[in-house]
DNA sequence: TTTTCACTTGACATGATGTAAAGCTTACCA
DNA sequence: TGGTAAGCTTTACATCATGTCAAGTGAAAA
């Protein structure tokens, strides 16, 4: 999937990978959705994305909590990148991936909520934007989609990805 | 493709719409990609986008052409959706899709563009960003799966997000 | 009257997912 | 030592969408 960046990864290509015949990857996996579900559940034990998380909340203040969260964020997302890929490709035709995606990207939602509160809680979120709606914006800003875009169209690297987007939520968000 | 907003559009289905075989659809185009990338074409005559942005240009300073670009930008994209998505999800196993994505895209960008270099020779655009990462980044922020996120996801709805993100745009990018 | 155009019908190739059945090896267990 | 279960292989087939091909039809134009 990583190698790919979740594209043109059949099931056949799994099985010559692994060293397997396609047939019994039928044996590991009800199919290639339940696959990609179960490389979601391993990636996250494996990336220990938990304890990267409680790092951010440790964070002194609102603003170097939004630092924090980029640094993470930025630098997590060429990791996960291509099985994030492929499971998007598959959401609009299985429901199954699409509550997957759905349960994976709640999680980007929650951390976005976490720092619009803190920012919220110091009186530093502007005012013209309720929390809710904050958080809203600041997950869509911080998305993968977005990330893709600056990363694969406009050739930016990981440092300037952060960097420029800590400057526009600072800038959006900060009063 | 715009009723079921670009996804499960199979070739029968569109014969069946036309009331002709399926067959016959290939008499008219040679592939499904044809049939989309003909469809674009007719949609941007269809829409007379042109003369739309001649109308942006036509602003009295660069603030209000980011406003008018925005409005134009917010009211536009529900009405292509549905055919950018289809295209959109072409595009990663289908070559002509790429490029005819990429060419629709770089419409886009020349707009980011405009309204860049006017806040530019203004005076307006923050230090810290040349005017080109500038264009990208605001390319990346006024995009269609940016867009896709905040309406379809978070159930914005088009007055809002043309709100929020003429906020953050300014914020972003005006010093 | 003939030809051309736009379409129909039916058949078939391809490539991916997924199902099903029978057989083979290896290791373990009584 | 024989039986069995686990993990796999091989072969075959169903389904579904795209796309190709060939023969035929009906109406209108030349």
């Amino acid at each position: 999937m990583e190698e790919r960046l979740g594209v043109n990864v059949k099931m056949s290509d799994i099985a010559k990978d692994v060293g397997i015949s396609r047939q019994a990857v039928y044996l590991h996996f009800a199919s290639r959705t339940e696959l990609m579900l179960a490389t979601v559940q391993y990636v996250d034990e494996i990336k220990d994305v938990n304890a990267r998380i409680e790092q951010i909340q440790q964070a002194q203040n609102a603003t170097e909590q939004l630092e924090a969260f980029m640094q993470f964020w930025g630098n997590y997302i060429p990791e996960i990148y291509g099985l994030a890929k492929a499971l998007l490709n598959t959401r609009d035709t299985d429901e199954a991936a699409a509550s997957a995606w759905e349960s994976c990207m709640s999680h980007l939602h929650g951390m976005s909520e976490l720092v619009i509160q803190s920012l919220h809680a110091e009186n530093l979120l502007v005012t013209h934007l309720q929390p809710e709606l904050a958080t809203e914006l600041f997950w869509a800003l911080v998305s993968i989609q977005n990330w893709e875009q600056l990363i694969r169209d406009c050739d930016w690297n990981t440092e300037q990805y952060i960097e420029q987007m800590t400057i526009v939520l600072k800038r959006s968000f900060i009063q």
